[in-house]
RNA sequence: GCCUUCGUGGCCCAGUGGAUAGGGCGUCCGCCUCCGGAGCGGAAGGCCGCGGGUUCGAGUCCCGCCGAAGGCACCA
């Protein structure tokens, strides 16, 4: 019996206590959602494989002692199928205990559900458009946005494995002022000239630059001999590098496309898949940022000051109003992000119930504005538009921080990462950490390629279940034979209890918004599984004479040489737990190998 | 000043109101003639930042304080 079915189990007796009138002022209306029934497994194993805290909670409502109300549960729940025992312990815990061959149904259903174990629907019917990563196309991704690529894909495919729809999508911010300094600063590059003050520098500045010439060339242009204007320099007397010149112009076009094409071989290379490559640029060609702001003029939420125009986001809860149309005719920032959230509810193309945007956490002074655009839209904030601010990650070295800037070179890129541990880890140490929480890298450890990392430990799992699997082949082992009520060991009953726990933790994964749980899930799994393989052998084993001999020679038989139904019965137990790794696994795009 | 997030053994972290607060790294002691030791068993190590409150019950919720990071533009 699941942990589910329990739940589902317990609210039944409460209705029925409630109908038959042993419920004391408890009404069915004053009863919790069912879901709130939720059973958990104890701690301490003398307290049973699930415990139930309904009896606490309800004994208020019914003006019962907690105690007194529990033993009423009790009573009913000790005479349903599959359970072994029940007792009412503490301040008013029901603790049930099951018997062995309905704690081990979870082993045939896993092996019957395959991939699906685990899976629900609950979100179906819904379209979450999931924007994440979005950094802007003027230099390779870096460990910030790795960390956004490893969590928001692993969010996406733990929303879709409880039946949403996802569309995942990247914006790029191809518009505006910081495509035209990542365009001057090419042009320096190419001039030899130094970096304009407010400019990008680094190698990959000079390689872009350097393909530039290369293929502009290819196309008959002498791209170093186009106009060129120069920009003046700063307060500080630092130049301002390149004006608005036809030269820059040529390699903006240029270098964009370049720059788009490496950040998308990088997710690639990540296994981080986005349906939608969105373009800032296409907001402004396509006129909806003029057609945006239509409509939120027509709900008078727009008005004229000072030579600019306005966005009244005080009206929906912001703390100050926005400039969307600077005195100088050109669009804020901002007025792009409007036409973008109105694009993405109302595009034709799998337009979207919610809008989830995940960003670091040097943006969330942007949730005000953004709460009040999609209210001054007539949508719910926090329903249709959900912002997730997730803390920046800190590169570290001799146990300190560092400032990364493309200026001082030190750059961790996605690419930097890759190399040093490869995908695997990298995904697997960057998604099982809560987003909330800041994450140190440290410099050092990614150039000693250590084998330090959780995910090896999660992985080696797998892959000794998978060597368990062609060991049991050798030894041609019939599965049929199995009987799983046999499966009655303390280790048996913690690797299945984890089993049982999957679909809970995936479910929770998906509405908390909280794919890390997935990761230390398949750690909890992990080690029991492990402990588990220590103690109880599949393949068989004779006892030696003098093991034989020994006064606990049942427990060692048990343990070592088991009869065919329980040597069968340990193998498809191993079966299922390789089936659910790997599922956990693939939510965190980490491979699942069969050896390593 | 205001806003957001965080504060859990030496270090890194888990814990959406439940029983004696878990795991990894590090330290110490053990375990391969036996399905792979990238593993397992054991030990030491904690006023869950501090103080109030709500509750049958608080690491978890609320208020205040202390500390850390980040943010508060007609920049993008």
């Amino acid at each position: 019996m699941s942990p589910e079915a329990l739940s589902e189990l317990i609210y039944t007796i409460a209705q029925d206590l409630i109908a038959s009138g042993q419920a004391g002022t408890l009404t069915v209306d004053l009863l919790p959602p069912a879901d709130k029934f939720a059973v958990m497994r104890p701690k301490d194993r003398a307290h049973g494989d699930w415990a139930s805290n309904a009896a606490m909670q309800l004994a208020k409502k019914a003006g019962m002692k907690p105690h007194d109300f529990a033993e009423l549960f009790a009573a009913r729940l000790k005479d349903a199928d599959g359970i072994k025992d029940v007792e009412v312990a503490g301040p008013g815990f029901i603790n049930i205990t099951l018997d062995s061959a309905s704690a081990a149904a979870v082993v045939d259903q896993v092996l019957a559900e395959g991939t699906k174990f685990g899976t629900n629907d609950h979100l179906a019917g819904r379209t979450l458009n999931l924007e994440f990563v979005s950094a802007n196309p003027t230099g390779p991704i870096h460990i910030g946005g790795t960390r956004w690529a490893a969590v928001g894909d692993s969010m996406a495919r733990v929303l879709e494995a409880n039946g949403a729809e996802v569309v995942r999508e990247y914006y790029f911010n191809d518009h505006g002022e910081q495509i035209n300094r990542f365009a001057k600063s090419l042009v320096a590059a190419a001039h030899g000239e130094p970096t304009p003050s407010d400019g990008y520098k680094g190698a990959y500045i000079d390689e872009i630059a350097r393909r530039v010439i290369v293929e502009a060339n290819a196309d008959g242009i002498d791209i170093l001999d186009l106009e060129r204007i120069d920009g003046g320099t700063d307060a500080d007397g630092e130049p301002l590098g390149e004006g608005d010149s036809a030269q820059r112009e040529e390699f903006r076009k240029r270098a964009v496309p370049m720059m788009f094409s490496e950040i998308q071989e990088s997710m690639k290379e990540f296994r981080v898949r986005f349906d939608v490559w969105f373009h800032e640029n296409s907001l402004y060609a396509d006129g909806e940022v003029d057609k945006a702001i239509a409509a939120l003029r027509e709900r008078g939420d727009i008005f004229e000051k000072d030579g600019a125009t306005w966005f009244a986001s005080t009206k929906h809860g912001d703390d100050k109003d926005r400039v969307i149309v600077k005195s100088d005719g050109n669009y804020a920032y901002f007025a792009a992000d409007i036409a973008y959230y109105n694009n993405k509810r109302h595009r034709a193309d799998h337009p979207a119930d919610v809008a989830i945007y995940m960003l670091g956490a040097d943006h969330h002074g942007y949730i005000g504005r953004m709460m009040a655009m999609c209210a001054a839209f007539g949508d719910q904030p926090g329903e249709n538009m959900q912002i997730l601010i997730g803390q920046l990650v800190n590169v570290m070295k001799d146990g300190k921080p560092v400032r990364m800037s493309k200026r001082a070179g030190n750059v961790v890129t996605i690419d930097d990462l890759i190399d040093a541990i490869g995908v695997d880890a990298s995904r697997y140490s960057l998604a099982r950490t809560d987003y909330n929480s800041p994450v140190d890298i440290d410099l050092d450890l990614l150039a000693s390629h250590s084998n330090d990392n959780p995910v090896y430990y999660v992985q080696y799992a797998h892959a000794r279940s998978c060597n368990v699997d062609r060991n049991a082949a050798a030894a041609n082992i019939e599965r049929d034979a199995a009987d799983l009520a046999l499966l009655d060991t303390a280790a048996d009953g913690e690797v299945l209890a984890q089993l049982a726990q999957w679909p809970a933790v995936l479910r929770e994964a998906g509405d908390l918004r909280a794919p890390h749980r997935v990761a230390h899930y398949l750690e909890d799994l992990a080690a029991a599984y492990h402990k588990w393989y220590n103690v109880e052998r599949v393949v068989p084993m004779a006892l030696t004479e003098a093991e034989e001999r020994r006064d606990d020679a049942e427990a060692l038989r048990i343990a070592k040489c088991p009869e065919p139904a329980r040597t069968a019965a340990r193998l498809k137990l191993n079966d299922a737990v390789q089936q659910v790794i790997a599922n956990g696994l693939e939510l965190l795009g980490v491979s699942a190998p069969d050896k390593m």
